[in-house]
DNA sequence: TCCTCTATTCGGTGTTGCTAGGTACTGGTA
DNA sequence: TACCAGTACCTAGCAACACCGAATAGAGGA
């Protein structure tokens, strides 16, 4: 996909991961592997981890430790309640751009 | 809306602005007026201005100078055959974007 | 003269995702 | 034993983008 997708997902690849937590609690590669599957192949593992610090820095999900049997122990991240009302206002915001865009594309046609 | 649209914006205001111009030609300010309109009141003038150079360097839009009534000559952008073609692909990668975050809010229903 | 509206430009800032590495633990294979 | 692949996490430096604040400049009205 390339340049643009890259430059789509700032500011709502948070909301994505944060999604994918409010499902179960998640580990970094995990998240990884798993927006790989769902066709988002050029995310970079780097930036997951530093989006994870981001959001645990920002109060919005709990950490817990985890041994692993084949690796380093993994950090399993949950969504906590300021993370949920987070996720609340990620979708408003989302819904009203989609919105607008929906109406631009169909202006257009 | 605040800093959350902010972020969004990254990577889809561009394509906004094509999908106006591709409507019918227009300049900056006019633009800018335009966004606030449709309820995108944050959005900065300066960030506008930006943006179309950029789209001009990259040959997505053809300029023409128009004298103003009232004010310094506008600088009118209409969107050409290259632009076109990008504000197809902008729109192939939205739609991919859009479906991934409709599943993701159906599933963590 | 001064202020408002129109219209564009520019320098500096913060956030964000990517690149390109590195660390560390486990298990299998040559 | 030595090496490598898979798992799992972290980091420094970079580029792109939207914002803020200010400046410039022309036209019309108080």
């Amino acid at each position: 996909m390339g340049k643009l997708v890259t430059e789509m997902l700032k500011g709502t690849l948070e909301g994505i991961v944060l999604a994918i937590l409010s499902a179960r609690p998640a580990y970094g590669y995990e998240i990884t592997a798993r927006l790989r599957d769902q066709g988002f192949t050029d995310i970079a593992e780097g930036t997951i981890y530093a989006l994870l610090v981001r959001v645990e820095q920002r109060g919005l999900v709990d950490v817990k430790k985890v041994p692993s049997e084949k690796g380093p122990p993994r950090k399993v991240y949950s969504l906590n309640d300021q993370g949920r009302e987070y996720l609340e206002e990620f979708w408003r915001t989302w819904s009203f751009l989609a919105e607008r865009l929906e109406q631009l594309r169909e202006g257009s046609k």
